[in-house]
DNA sequence: AACGGATTTGAAAACGTTTTCAAGCGCTTG
DNA sequence: CAAGCGCTTGAAAACGTTTTCAAATCCGTT
């Protein structure tokens, strides 16, 4: 590939002078400004970001570590974290997790070999002493949706718990007493405090809870599916069901629909997350909204800003509320 | 941060023998790599991996240009690359240009300045000449979806015409004759293709072609909502629908529903590609099955091949050949 | 005409690696 | 015991940039 030095060669002048142009960096007589300029084109110079990075140290590269790569959810992290990087003149790069330990840890490990300047991280799988180390190391880093003792500043992330509490006071408000739960079979705070909060709003109505009622799956549709069967097996009469995702939602709407009953005539259903599929399943599904995008830009304004103080941060706390979306899957059954 | 001369001083070796280790290029005596061994976990030292590209020209990394990063379909495909990719041992930079030539052009050069080693690239908005242009400058380039004359061997494609011919075909052989169709109004060559399948099927059967029937609009469910709003205003008598992919399919599947018309009772429709999207919806879409993420996978293939022959291809043409996908959303009208 | 300051320039060092080259060492072999 | 070989090692060059530093040039003043 053509270098600086072929630059400077043909446009008669040293690599500084190239250089200085290249970030004009330093005045240059407009007759070599245009003489690098042109041999540039003619060449079809295109500098070498990782021998600038090297010299810089600085990449003006944001790592960003997410679940899965091909998800409606980490889409929209994804996006959220690439718009704002975007704007602020910098690039992402991206990795996934897979939600296993050993794989966020290669991710990690890839982007700061990569010498990325800072780190958005949506991590379940890690232990809180690698993130902390990571800190520690000085590494500009903020964490989605995960909050670690100690650097809570750090942390861009929903309040879980009050989510479930709203999806299920909810279905209460909604006259419903005996209400289900399909939630997730990874071992993740999420999947805790979506329990708590389901269960908050239960005690808070002296609905005594059942743990037949609630079934863990891996939280995709099939997973859904699965865990609805299960549940309408053990029949106990349930009218409702708070699901720990849309996508599990979706799948026990297909599995009830698939056996005949009626949603919401029969059973109402509260989902989470408000991705796309909520609002293209029949019955539009009453959920709790995740800004995950908004939580995505708001996480790379923490970097950016960490990193130069010059890019803003929006005014925002680090604690998103989660809102009720109010669809067509509940029924309101005092009707 | 550390580097490879604290290593080597920490372990009272030369850096030369540190890199030897590390890359175990050489052999170095038991007691010396595990001194190096030993400095390398107590410093934490993590390889600066932009010198050792700088070094060794190769960064170990494929770029891939994607239209959205959020989005099912290229979910698909980011999934497919990245699994070929990193079985390789090697990592994807992704890059998104949002069907813009300036947006597509920006990334490839981000890429190429970061001197990723080969590219898989899904661009509709670039012209031919610049794509040729890249691949004469000799960078491994694999394009998705996209045909250059000239360049066959790098492209993987599907077939765009026959899938739309197939899906058209379906809905006669189902005795429709008066079928609609809502396209993209993104300029790009699967548009026309898909045109031109769903013409061909048209005249095969003997129906002569309405412009009226056709209506073009953005490829999203609200353009699909739309596109079927104004071909029902134009109250042309129509049974069924061909749309240009699933989420057009499922803005019309909603608009019609919204309006009070049964879906396939009154109208059939058929999608495109095949997304989670189509088994999702009510009734389940019939649709043209897009392999996307095996295109995926087969384009990094190529890339990986044309860098290092030892990287095996799978057997498979370039051309994909769509397939029907038969669910729910289409009636048999002849019964 | 000489000086001084500002502007423009190029040489060279630095960034953190890998790799080439030659040298040092300990053996075996004749 | 000298020669030669193989193994292990470190010094130094190279990769393509940016930046520091000092030199050169230019202009206006006195």
């Amino acid at each position: 590939m053509v270098n600086i030095k072929d630059v400077a060669r043909a446009a008669g002048v040293s690599v500084s002078t190239v250089s200085r142009v290249i970030n004009n960096s330093a005045s240059v007589i407009p007759e070599k400004r245009q003489a690098v300029l042109a041999a540039m084109d003619n060449l079809k110079y295109q500098p070498n970001s990782l021998a600038r990075a090297l010299v810089n140290s600085r990449s003006d590269c944001i790592g960003l570590l997410v679940g899965e790569i091909d998800s409606p959810f980490f889409g929209q992290l994804m996006a959220g974290v690439h718009r704002v990087v975007m704007a602020a003149g910098k690039h992402v790069i991206v990795t996934a997790g897979y939600h296993q330990a050993d794989q966020e840890r290669s991710a990690i490990r890839f982007m700061q070999e990569r010498r990325c300047d800072g780190l958005v991280i949506h991590s379940k799988a890690l232990p809180d002493a690698e993130i902390i180390e990571l800190i520690e190391r000085g590494v500009p880093v903020t964490l989605v949706n995960r909050l670690i003792p100690g650097h809570e500043a750090r942390s861009v992330y929903l309040d879980n718990e009050f989510g479930a509490y709203l999806a299920t006071r909810h279905l209460i408000r909604n006259g419903h007493q005996n209400i289900a739960y399909v939630g997730t079979n990874i071992a993740i705070e999420d999947g805790q405090s979506r329990v708590a909060g389901y269960q908050r709003a239960l005690s808070e109505a002296g609905i005594e809870l059942d743990e037949r009622k609630m079934v863990k799956a891996f939280p995709d549709e099939e997973g859904g599916n699965y865990a609805m069967s299960e549940v309408m097996a053990r029949d106990l009469g349930i009218t409702a069901l708070f699901a720990y995702n849309d996508a599990m939602a979706a799948g026990a709407v297909m599995m009830l629909q698939d056996a005949g009953w009626h949603v919401p005539q029969q059973v109402s259903i509260v989902g989470f997350d408000d991705v796309i599929l909520a609002r293209i399943i029949k019955p539009h599904l009453t959920t709790i909204r995740y800004p995950v995008n908004e939580m995505g830009a708001l996480a790379a304004q923490l970097v950016l800003h960490e990193l130069d103080p010059r890019f803003e941060i929006n005014e925002h706390p680090l604690r998103f509320t989660p809102r009720l979306i109010e669809r067509q899957s509940v029924r309101n059954i005092t009707d």
